[in-house]
RNA sequence: GCCCGCAUAGCUCAGUGGAUAGAGCGUCUGCCUCCGGAGCAGAAGGCCGCAGGUCCGAUUCCUGCUGCGGGCACCA
């Protein structure tokens, strides 16, 4: 039984009590969601609701009064062991042993998709993230959103949302003419541009480009010009992407701004905009009025020369995003970029979108990376380039995207570089897999001793005696344990993955501590107990947890260590 | 000037209205004849930035203030 269960219980608690008069409160008085909660306090029981609290009110009783009607009610169901009232009026509840355990059951049958929700199941959502300029490494300031854009992606995926990650490559513009100039004059041997790029990369880009393509060299003018720009261009996208591959995040579409200009999708998103009544023309340029809704000034989309803003892409992209199908579109966007967030907004109203329901931006806050105890500076324009490949080379895929995702973005967030090279238990993601190959470890040598079988798929369940697991510790386990959907269902709502992080450095922790207490393997010559496999069914059911919990976040689940 | 975010233990940070506010690190003290000590147990350490407001109840929601970070374009 878990929190599930007991909140569908509750319900029907008070459904009964209602229905009895007992508590004088209307069908649609009773709240809709039903909370049922772990304490913070283990004293406190396995699980608490507040829902005594929140009915009182409207009830016209005393909140320990509504839950003194509704303790009988709890107590008689069976699977429940003790129904306490504390507080202001919560209901601590004490599930039985046998009860509790089911869920290790449940979990090694399930397996991996065990905290799977359909919570959004027939949801289409677009997740765009990165998006850098092709004209560089991905480099610190992209790397955030590189492991947590991919995690709320995979959190969305297991609520049953068809979620597309997708990178919006900046291939249009002055940037790139700059760029391809910087490139070329590298390859030249001449100074590079005052206003090009200056990143150390551009040297040795230049020598692939030309390496790859020799007859650039040969080529002058114009068609030279264009040539290295090209030729850059793919070699440098072919970095990027190799770089993320690498990091394990992969993107399901690559959408060049390129294409969307010569797909006719920017005609097409003038006329949806014009059609809706929010463009009009003043002083020679065309705008779009979105202070209609509530941007704080009206913005240009073809200048007085005649050429495209960087905003007239931005709203042609969204309306493209919605044309393929999206129901929502989340941006994913750095601090730098949060004056976007009441434009893009507005461009969604302009569409005749609901701004609250079609469209979503997070603001990731920036990203410092310490060394030495110094800030490690960053510029993409200058030497000294710090790059996702650089932190992955330096402290691994693992703990780079556990340590990025550990966190909620709308902080700044400072990486220690030293600690995380360090590879000590001062690295969560080190706890945490820790915990995972700890178990492994423990279940590989039963199935050595013949126990049972490696593969706790394979397990047979009239084997496993729930009601033996009457420890504090085992209890507290299995309680932590039932909680992994709701954290996983929340993670998915809220876009924070790093909830998962947390909770999974809890499991490591419940763990550790009922491994510190439990023997799970009968010692010596000791005989095997039915004990001794029910706590193989507890082990195996917290290393699903936490194996199904880093999957999400993209971090691997080592067997060893 | 206007907009966004943040402010919690010495440090780095969790905590989507509830009970005695938590973790890691650092400091101090214990625990391996035994399944992985990369672990566990304990101690010390807090006007949850300040002031109001809403609420039965506020670290959490609202307003103002202070401090810190970021941002304002017919740039991309």
């Amino acid at each position: 039984m878990g929190p599930q269960e007991l909140a569908d219980i509750i319900r029907a608690a008070v459904n009964d009590a209602v229905q009895r008069g007992v508590i004088a409160l209307s069908k649609a008085e009773i709240p809709a969601e039903i909370v049922v909660e772990r304490p913070k306090n283990p004293e406190h029981g396995d699980w608490a609701t507040n829902i005594a609290l929140q009915i009182a009110k409207k009830a016209g009783m005393a909140p320990r009064e509504a839950a003194e009607i509704l303790k009988p009610l709890l107590a008689a169901i069976d699977g429940i062991d003790s129904v306490e009232i504390a507080g202001p009026g919560f209901l601590n509840i004490r599930l039985s042993a046998a009860s509790q355990g089911e869920l290790a059951r449940q979990i090694v049958q399930e397996g991996q998709t065990f905290g799977r929700g359909t919570g959004l199941v027939g949801q289409h959502i677009n997740v765009e993230f990165i998006s850098a300029n092709p004209t560089g490494p991905l480099h610190l300031g992209h790397t955030r959103w590189a492991a947590v854009g991919d995690a709320i992606a995979r959190v969305l995926e297991a609520q049953g949302a068809t979620a597309a990650r997708e990178f919006y490559i900046n291939d249009r513009g002055v940037q790139m003419d700059k760029f391809g100039a910087s490139v070329q004059a590298a390859a030249q041997g001449t100074p590079i541009p005052e206003d090009g790029y200056h990143g150390e990369y551009i040297k040795t880009l230049a020598q692939e480009v030309v390496a790859t393509h020799p007859e650039l060299m040969t080529m002058t003018g114009e068609e030279q010009r264009v040539a290295f720009r090209e030729a850059s261009y793919e070699v440098q996208l072919a970095d990027q992407k190799r770089v993320l591959d690498l990091f394990n995040t992969h993107f399901d579409v690559w959408y060049s701004e390129r294409s969307l200009h010569d797909s006719g999708a920017v005609e097409r998103g003038f006329e949806k905009l014009r059609a809706e009544g929010h463009v009009f023309e003043d002083g020679g340029a065309v705008w779009l009025r979105t202070t209609d809704f509530g941007d704080d000034k009206d913005r240009v989309m073809v200048k007085a020369d005649g050429e495209l803003t960087y905003f007239a892409s931005d709203t042609a992209y969204y309306v493209d995003k919605r044309a393929r199908g999206f129901d929502l579109c989340i941006y994913l966007l750095g601090a730098d970029h949060h004056g976007y967030v009441n434009r893009l907004r507005a461009v969604a109203a302009c569409a005749g979108d609901n701004p609250d329901e079609n469209i979503e931006l997070l603001i990731g806050q920036m990203v410092k990376m310490m060394k030495g105890g110094e800030e490690v500076r960053l510029s993409k324009r200058a030497g000294n380039l710090i790059t996702l490949e650089d932190l992955i080379d330096e402290v691994g895929v693992d703990a780079a995207r556990y340590s990025l995702i550990r966190y909620p973005v709308d902080s700044p967030l400072v990486l220690d570089l030293d600690l995380l090279i360090s590879r000590t238990n001062e690295n969560p993601v080190y706890y945490v897999q820790y915990a995972h190959a700890r178990i492994a470890s423990v279940v590989r040598n039963a199935a050595e001793l013949g126990l049972i079988p490696a593969d706790s798929l394979t397990w047979d369940p009239a084997t496993y005696d729930p009601s033996l697991l009457v420890e504090e510790r085992e209890s507290q386990l299995l309680g932590l344990l039932a909680d992994y959907p709701r954290i996983i269902a929340g993670a998915a709502e809220l876009r924070e993955p790093h909830r998962v992080a947390r909770f999974l450095e809890e499991v490591a922790t419940g763990y550790h501590r009922f491994y510190d207490v439990c023997r799970v393997l009968p010692q010596g010559d000791e005989p095997v107990t039915e004990l001794n496999i029910a706590r193989l069914w507890l082990c195996a059911a917290t290393r699903q947890v936490i194996f199904n919990g880093l999957q999400l976040l993209g971090v691997s689940a080592p067997e060893r260590m």
